[in-house]
DNA sequence: CCTCGATAAAGGTACTACTTATTAGGCCGC
DNA sequence: GCGGCCTAATAAGTAGTACCTTTATCGAGG
């Protein structure tokens, strides 16, 4: 990445992290001066945020900064720069929500379209959970890539692009999560198989079993953050 | 928008309908010709092109048309241009099957953190929709205006960024499916109150209720479109 | 056959000049 | 004094050019 990139990283984060202000007014020139790059560079990088959503270009008023009502909230750019400021932890909720919404779905189409590689390569991820939870490595760097696998490729085999391209944020939802110790140090009975369960409903072609796993498990999972909050 | 906004959608809708197919390499400098424009124009177009994944530049080698495996299918501007392309059939069963997961869980959610003032105008939307049904006026472009309008206001009224990110998307479903005429005209019995049950859910602020009547909703809905796709 | 280095091709960045839309303010007429 | 119109100033949009940086490719030499 070269220097737009930067400049693009740096102005969403801090508009992400609510640093200027929804109302506010930048001016070109002075961001040329601020990030010491040509116009061109500051230029490409406001294109982008102004497809986001997140600011508007207007002649002879300046780049206002939008309200976050009219930000992409989808876009990964911006969850990932969510998930870098103060309001991570609402950034994470939201996606578990998400998650509990889209991935039975994804579930019950995948039983129904997974390719029989795919049913596979579910089947021997959930077998490597399993086995790592059983081992109590639930909270490792390994878990977590074995864990972002199943889950992306579940959507993925859905077959419907709209959830498929839900993978890098559910991925960057479980990152978040791990990475900020929020999961439960002993998961609740009956998680660690949920996995396997889920795999074999999918290979199974049982689209309602497939659902009914799904959401039971996302719904543990909720339960245990949500446990972890209040006190 | 100016000559940058032309050339953005003349490419996106393009490359979304498969005209430059993946793997195709462009050169910034034929686009600037072809398209009779500098090359600050093309250069801002390509730039949101590859952050929506669509096409990726490499020095040495040119602007390369991405697998469509790699582009963001919830980019607002990706759906529209996949409406108004040779797929936009199965755009639209795409964006079906995410509404039946994304809406019964804002439903559900609304019913729990909806303010006031948003129950209602869910039922006086609700309302108006069961009038407008009664009339048979349900293929008119005032009911899609107000079908539109009370679908984007459960979404937001669930008060998570993300599930309200997908007001546009949706709206475009509905829009895009009535002009194609693809709705029956004469709706399935039931289906015309349903708005109004699920408004009252909502406003009475019972979540499984509301989750219920959303998710029957849509299926009836889904039915629908099913039935008259295959004959 | 492999490695290293020269070369050229293409995008990336900088800078400048000019164009166009838009707002604010002043001027004039009523 | 008030309202509408005209003008000027401002800031983004576009064009064009020169130069930098990366990198694929190919050839010379080991």
């Amino acid at each position: 990445m070269g220097m737009h990139g930067d400049v693009l990283n740096e102005l969403g984060r801090r508009i992400a992290a609510g640093d200027p202000r929804p109302g506010t007014v930048l001016k070109l020139a002075q961001l040329e001066q601020e990030h010491s790059v040509s116009r061109t560079v500051i230029r490409e990088a406001i294109r982008v945020l102004e497809n986001i959503g997140m600011v508007a270009a207007r002649r002879r008023v300046g780049i206002t900064v939008q309200p976050r009502e009219l930000w992409d909230a989808l876009d990964p750019y911006l969850i990932q720069w969510s998930l870098h400021g103060p309001l991570r932890h609402q950034q994470l909720e939201s996606l578990m929500e998400l998650r509990v919404a889209v991935e039975p779905m994804a579930a019950s189409l995948a039983a129904e379209r997974a390719t029989v590689t795919q049913r596979a390569e579910l089947l021997r991820l959930a077998e490597q959970l399993n086995d790592l939870g059983q081992q109590g490595l639930g909270q490792t760097e390994e878990y977590l890539g074995v864990d972002v696998a199943f889950h992306a490729l579940l959507l993925t085999s859905s077959g419907n692009p709209l959830l498929a391209a839900m993978a890098t944020p559910v991925a960057e939802e479980l990152a978040g999560r791990t990475k900020l110790g929020l999961h439960p140090t002993v998961p609740a009975p009956g998680t660690l198989e949920q996995h396997l369960v889920l795999a074999r409903a999918i290979a199974s072609g049982d689209r309602k079993e497939a659902e009914a796993h799904s959401h039971a498990h996302l719904l543990g999972v909720w339960g245990e953050i949500a446990q972890g909050k209040a006190p």
